[in-house]
RNA sequence: GCUGGUGUAGCUCAGAGGUAGAGCGCUGUCCUCGUAAGACAGAUGUCGCCGGUUCGAAUCCGGCCACCAGCUCCA
């Protein structure tokens, strides 16, 4: 019998060719035998060079052998995935006549799409979930069987199961594919998976939703269940409770809770309000942001909300865009259109004179609001809405420049965005699909050059990035910066995408130093995005509890009593005099009564006086989320205040 | 737009054929108070909208609107 060689964490070890990963593990420790999920295997004769394999899987070659546990992401969804199955075989055993489509992990948990007569119900969620659990327990070892397409398209062919036959058709058809098989049940799966179904632990359905096949809307809609597993109850549990939590968080709770915003079937839907207090933070991030885009170099521009159909026709938005925008405005006989952006104003102003290559690059940037028809089911509080305004900015440059204004300006979106405290956000590189030309505008030389400058300029600034491919916009390349909210969707903020297709059908041109015209590279970005997105990931990103130097108010001055009054108003004068936005909470109410109201509306500062404070000239601070920091002189408080302004707390 | 769910007071929710309810909030009066809810009293309302069934509809039926989760699409 031949051996292979297996190298582990702690060193090499040779055994029989077919000898199992599981094998391997019954020499390890107990904890080690009892976490493990699967496997990663890595060596020259590994297809792809690492794989991630069933511990029941043989070993026929010499490799580097890593077992992997829940706390692994690989093992996370080899987990998960199993549990994915677990719900398929509950579903066909209550619903028999349910076809089954796919059923993948995902990040927080898994689903299973299933094509049945009827949508499930809270209950039937119940009754499945229960199967779910008596699969669980029966403890059905997980196999795999490894068959020709053909054995495997006849296998579900007798099944009735025709979305596994579709997917069959997809695969090469020389290859044998994997089927898996726990009891009664068996999937076409390329694995990996447990070993058998009682290694699931805490399994839970969270709920059911319509889901497309294939995610293409004109294919049938099939029933998707939503459902997570972990490894024990009190981790399902935790997760159940953060997002609980999470909801705490919705900016549309906090919205309304901290009088920010509102939305109203009278004036409609996807249409914001901004209230004092969203937009005293909305004038101090623009204000903010002016400054900045000034001191880099930018010029100002403004521009109608509407524009005769003419402009659009050009702009070509008439041609693509029209399903976002809304029906024409009659004037004196002549169409104008609402806009769903800003660029042909820009593309105007651009055109407005002869331009040099002297001038580049032109920056211009545009507070605009923009229209567009968003589907009744996509609006979302502040994240997805049908009126909103565009931190917009165009820039036109010489080729040559391109690298060097990317960089300018994604480092111009991390400065802003750090300001307000986002950290913990994805940058994402989307390229076009090299397989459909024509789906994009511009020469392939043009994007020759344009996406190796985008990701280049990402390298050069040590940024972390994802390709996407086949995510580029048809007029060319971006770069998108996806920040999180409360419940972990990514929402797109900072956007700079290169235009190959406006400069072309304005038919801009620049005078270069050869006296010749030539065609300037167009940029777009927009850094906060939205003022609402981004408000409503502002919202969500700090709880309410905003930074003192976005904070609506600062401070509340909160007498003791009636005779407190006139020093509670005389400390508040000097705070403002300083320049902060506080208040006086005058109430005959009870201290702890206005201190809980402070608390509640997240004010960052509450200055308590009473006849100690009057009689020292201090003031007892009270921070929101430090508690009661004892007396304090005035000077000492401004001081505290201007330092956390400096720092953006 | 699609699938499912939900619309009752400002908010959170109970009520399920017989004339609208709670807590919080709000208003008033009293209390003059030391770090997250003082006491008492009062007012909350087209039960999402339109239509139907019924002697009678918040409740049953139909249509529409909005919202929530997901899908598709996107700043």
């Amino acid at each position: 019998m031949s051996l292979i060689r297996v190298t582990l964490a702690d060193g090499p070890v040779e055994v029989p060719r077919g000898t199992t990963p599981r094998e391997i593990l019954a020499s390890l420790d107990r904890d080690a035998q009892a976490n493990a999920v699967a496997a990663r295997v890595t060596g020259e004769q590994i297809v792809g060079g690492e794989q991630v394999i069933d511990l029941d899987r043989p070993l026929d070659a010499d490799v580097e052998l890593e077992f992997l546990t829940f706390d692994d992401e690989a093992g996370r969804e080899v987990y998960r995935h199993s549990a994915a199955h677990v719900l398929a075989q509950a579903v066909k055993r209550l619903f028999p006549e349910a076809r089954l489509a796919i059923g993948p992990p995902i990040e927080e948990g898994f689903y299973y799409d299933f094509d049945v007569a009827r949508p499930f119900t809270p209950e039937d969620l119940e009754a499945i979930e229960g199967e779910m659990q008596a699969i669980i327990k029966a403890d059905y070892p997980i196999h795999r069987e490894a068959v020709e397409p053909e054995a495997a398209r006849h296998l579900f062919r007798d099944l009735n199961e025709q979305y596994k036959l579709e997917i069959l058709d997809e695969l090469p058809p020389d290859e044998p594919v994997s089927l898996y098989r726990q009891g009664e049940f068996v999937d076409l799966c390329r694995g990996p998976h447990l070993p058998s179904t009682g290694r699931l632990r805490a399994v839970k359905l969270l709920h059911a939703a319509g889901a497309y096949w294939r995610g293409d809307e004109r294919n049938p809609m099939l029933q998707r269940i939503y459902g997570t597993a972990f490894e024990s109850r009190a981790d399902l549990d935790a997760y159940l409770k953060r997002l609980e939590e999470a909801r705490r968080r919705d900016h549309r709770r906090l919205g309304r809770d901290l009088d920010l915003y509102s939305i109203h079937d009278e004036v409609g839907p996807g249409l914001v309000l901004w209230h004092p207090n969203g937009g005293i933070i909305r004038h101090l991030a623009e204000d903010f942001a002016r400054q900045e885009h000034l001191r880099r170099g930018y010029g100002l521009v403004y521009s109608p909300h509407i524009a005769n159909r003419r402009l659009w026709e050009i702009s070509g938005h008439w041609d693509w865009y029209k399903e976002n925008m809304y029906t024409p405005i009659d004037i004196d006989g002549v169409e104008y259109l609402l806009k769903p952006m800003n660029c042909p104003f820009h593309m105007m102003i651009y055109r407005s004179r002869p331009r040099s290559y002297k001038e580049l690059p032109l920056r211009w940037a545009e507070w605009g609001t923009v229209y567009r028809y968003e589907r009744s089911g996509v609006l979302h509080g502040l994240l997805r809405v049908r009126a909103f305004t565009q931190d917009d900015a165009h820039i036109f440059c010489r080729e040559d420049q391109v690298e060097e204004v990317i960089q300018e300006t994604v480092d111009f979106a991390r400065d802003i965005i750090e300001a307000f405290g986002f950290h913990d956000y994805h940058v994402r590189l989307s390229l076009r699909d090299p397989e459909t030309p024509e789906k994009y505008v511009g020469s392939d030389a043009i994007w020759e050059r344009a996406e190796p400058a985008l990701a280049g300029a990402l390298d050069r600034m040590s940024l972390e990035y994802t390709p996407a491919r086949g995510e580029a916009n048809f007029y060319g390349p971006k770069i998108d910066i996806l920040i999180r909210d409360a419940l972990g969707r990514e929402w797109q903020g900072p956007t700079i995408q290169l235009d190959f297709n406006l400069p072309e059908r304005f038919d801009l041109t620049y005078k270069g130093p050869d006296n010749r015209d030539h065609r300037p590279v167009m940029i777009h970005r927009a850094l906060f995005g939205s003022m609402e997105r981004f408000f409503g990931l502002l919202i969500e990103h700090h709880g309410g509890a905003f930074p003192v130097w976005l904070a609506p108010v600062q401070a509340r001055v909160i007498p003791i009593g009636e005779r407190h009054l006139d020093y509670a108003r005389a400390v508040a004068d000097r705070v403002r005099a300083a320049g902060y936005r506080v208040e006086v909470d005058e109430r005959d109410e009870k201290v702890g009564y206005k201190i809980r109201q402070a608390q509640l509306e997240k004010v960052p500062y509450m200055l308590v006086v009473g006849d100690r404070e009057q009689q020292d000239q201090t003031v007892a601070l009270r921070h929101r989320a430090e508690g009661d920091l004892g007396p304090w002189p005035l000077a000492e408080i401004l001081a505290r205040l201007a330092e956390d302004l400096r720092l953006r707390r």
